[in-house]
DNA sequence: TGTTAGCACTCAATCCGATAGAGTGCTAAC
DNA sequence: GTTAGCACTCTATCGGATTGAGTGCTAACA
C-alpha cells in the first residue's frame, strides 16, 4: 500500500482547507486550481484514491467530492496548521470586561464563555475554578438565633461558602467566641484536604470538655468546609450550532444542546481536562470527547490557573470543520488574559 | 352577523380540543362524528364558516380544515376548559424534592424546574425570590486583612449575601467591632427600602467622629446591601420545545432557545408576572407574552410567596397548542406545595 | 327555516420520470 | 508518471400527473 508522500501531504492539506471553508465535498478538480501543483484533476483523482484508501478522506456517495476523516482532522491539527500571529485585536474586549466585573467571579466568568462564544460563533464552556487545593483564609461561626449559626468560611481566591447550622440547643456566645479562636488557630492556612477525619477527632478532643454541641458544631463546619460543590459550569451560545447545517438537524441538534442544558457531563469534561495535568491547548475530535450528541463536533480545551491552586478549564465547542486556528489562538488568548488579570489583582 | 350560540361554542370547543391532540387542522368531518350532536359535516361547515367570520378559526389553506386563533385560545382558557381533578399523582416526586434540597435555595429551584419541565414535556422558567421588601437579619463586618473587609448580609428567608471591600488604609479592630454594634442596632429588621440615603447620613453622624474611613465602610455596607443582583433565573427542559414540529424549524427553535439562552427577556417576565400583583396563574397566548421568539408559544405564569416579602415566579412555555389544563394543574400544585414546604420549614 | 346530500372546485402532498451537473474510475496515449 | 477523454454513477431539481382531504355552494328535504 502506498504511503503518505510530500505530495499526498499537500493535497490532504488542500482538501481539509477547502472543506473548512466551505463545509462541502471537495472534488478533484478544484484541488488542481486550488493548488500550486499544478497538476491535473486526473493526478489528483489518483492520489486521492490513494488519501481514502490511506484513511484520510471519504467520499458521501460515488459522484461527490471527498470529506476529511477524523484522522485527517487529527493529522492537520497535530501537525498540517499553521498557526495564526494575529491575535490581539480581539482580546480587546475582553480586557474591558477583565477589569469591570473585578472581584465578582461568577459574573467574570459568565463573561469570558459570552466573549468566546460571540467571537468564535461556537459554543463556549467556562468552568469555575475548583477550590480544592486552596487554602483557607478565613473562617467564622456567627450567631444568628437562639439555635442557628452562620458559618462563614473564605479560601485563597476570596471565594466564600456560607451555610447555616442548626443546632439541638441554644449555645452561648462566649463558647461561639472561643470555638472561633480554637478553629482559626488550627484550620487557617491548610487546605481543604489536609483537614481530614483526624483532625477533626483532634479539634473535638481539644475543644470537647464542654459538651456533645461543640462535638457537633465542628462537624457541620467540616462538613461546610469539605462539602464539594458540584463545579459551577458556565455556557454560551450553545445556539451558535443551529449556524451549521452538518449538525442543526432537529435529532442531533436537540441532543446536543440537552448536553449544554445539563451541564452534567460538561462538568465531566472539564474535570478531565483539569486532571489531565496538560497545559496546553487540548483538541478532541468527534467521539474523542465522549460527550453525548457530540460525535459531529471538535471540542478544544485549555486551563487556566489562577494560583494558590485555583484551576479551571474554557472550552470552544464547534463543528469538525470548525476554524482550528482561530478557536485555538482565541483560547490561548484568553488564557493569559485571565491569568494575567488575576495576578494582577491579587 | 351571527353571534356566538351555545352550538357554535361547543364545535368551537371541539375544533379546540381535537386541535391540541393531533396539533393537525380539523375539518368538519371530524367534528361531524367526534361530537354527539348529531349534525351532519356539512351543516358543521356552515358553522365553521361562521366561526371563521367571527375570527375564532382560520384555515391555512382552501382545501384544509381549520385551526384555532389566539382569540380561540383565549376563549378556551378563561371559559371554555374544564378544570383536572386529580392533580397530586405527579406532586409526590416534587415533595421528595423539596425535603432533600432543604435549605439551599439555588438547588431547590433548579429542581423545581426540571421536575416541571419532566413532568409537563414543556420548558419551564423559575425566577428566585426577590429580596426586595424582606428585612435584615444580621449583618456582619469581618477583618480578613490589613484593609479588607468581609461584609456578611443575612435577610429574612437565609438568603446570604456577601461581599469583600477593600479600605484604603488600615482599620483596627476595636473600630470594626464598635461599627458591627452599631450597624446592626440600627439596620436589623429594616428593609432594604428603608435603609435610605438619609437613614446612611445619620449613621454616618452618630459614628463619624472618628474619620472617613468609617464614612466609607458604611457608604460600602449601604452598597453591599441595596445592591439589586440581576434576578437569578432558572430553567429546564428548554429543548423540550424540539418536540414540537411547529416550533422545531431552525429559525423559530434558534431564537427561542436563544431567549432561553440569555435570560434576560425571561427575567422581565417574571418582573412583570410579580408586580401585576396578580397572585393566581395567568396565561400569555402568542404574542402576549412579548417574548422573542414566542409567538408560536404559549406562556403559563404563576407566582409563589414563601412569606416575609419573599415572592418568585415559575412559568412553563409550551406551544400554542399545549395541554393547559395540565399545565395550569401542576403549576398550581406547585405553587402551594412550594409555599406549604417552605412555611413548615421556617 | 334549518338541515342535509351531492357535486364541483381548490390546494397541498406525493410520486414519477426526465434532465442536468458534478465527480469519479478507468483506459489509452503522451 | 502524467494527462486527456470517456463512460458511468449518483444526487438534486424540476414539471406534470395523481391523490385525497376538505371546502363552498346549490338544491332538495323535513
Amino acid at each position: 500500500m502506498s504511503q503518505l508522500d510530500e505530495r499526498k501531504v499537500k493535497i490532504l492539506q488542500a482538501v481539509i482547507r477547502n472543506y473548512l471553508e466551505t463545509g462541502e465535498p471537495v472534488g478533484s478538480r478544484t484541488i488542481s486550481k486550488y493548488t500550486d501543483l499544478n497538476l491535473s484533476s486526473a493526478t489528483i483523482r489518483n492520489e486521492m484514491a490513494d488519501l481514502e484508501e490511506l484513511g484520510y478522506i471519504v467520499s458521501p456517495h460515488t459522484s461527490a467530492g471527498r470529506i476529511p476523516t477524523d484522522m485527517a482532522y487529527r493529522l492537520y491539527v497535530d501537525s498540517l496548521m499553521e498557526e495564526k500571529v494575529e491575535r490581539d485585536r480581539e482580546m480587546e474586549a475582553l480586557k474591558g470586561l477583565l477589569i469591570e466585573t473585578e472581584g465578582k467571579m461568577d459574573k467574570l466568568l459568565k463573561n469570558v464563555a459570552k466573549v468566546l462564544a460571540t467571537n468564535t460563533n461556537y459554543a463556549s464552556i467556562v468552568s469555575a475554578p475548583q477550590i480544592k487545593g486552596t487554602r483557607i483564609k478565613f473562617l467564622q461561626l456567627s450567631r444568628i438565633s437562639d439555635d442557628q449559626l452562620l458559618v462563614v468560611v473564605m479560601v485563597e481566591g476570596n471565594v466564600i461558602k456560607n451555610n447555616i447550622i442548626t443546632l439541638g440547643q441554644p449555645l452561648d456566645e462566649e463558647s461561639i467566641l472561643k470555638l472561633n479562636i480554637m478553629l482559626n488557630t488550627y484550620l487557617n492556612g491548610l487546605t481543604v484536604e489536609e483537614i481530614n477525619l483526624g483532625m477533626i477527632a483532634g479539634l473535638k478532643a481539644k475543644a470537647g470538655g464542654h459538651s456533645d454541641i461543640i462535638a457537633n458544631v465542628i462537624d457541620a463546619v467540616a462538613q461546610v468546609i469539605s462539602a464539594d460543590e458540584d463545579m459551577e459550569i458556565y455556557t454560551s451560545g450553545a445556539t451558535n450550532i443551529l449556524k451549521y447545517p452538518e449538525l442543526a438537524d432537529k435529532e442531533k441538534a436537540g441532543e446536543l444542546l440537552s448536553t449544554f442544558e445539563e451541564k452534567q457531563s460538561l462538568a465531566r469534561l472539564a474535570t478531565e481536562t483539569l486532571s489531565s495535568g496538560e497545559t496546553g491547548i487540548q483538541v478532541y475530535i468527534g467521539e474523542e470527547s465522549q460527550l453525548n450528541g457530540m460525535k459531529d463536533c471538535s471540542v478544544v480545551t485549555a486551563t487556566y490557573d489562577l494560583g494558590g491552586g485555583m484551576r479551571g478549564s474554557v472550552a470552544i465547542v464547534g463543528p469538525k470543520r470548525m476554524d482550528y486556528e482561530k478557536v485555538m489562538d482565541t483560547l490561548k488568548g484568553m488564557q493569559t488574559e485571565l491569568e494575567r488579570a488575576y495576578n494582577k489583582k491579587e
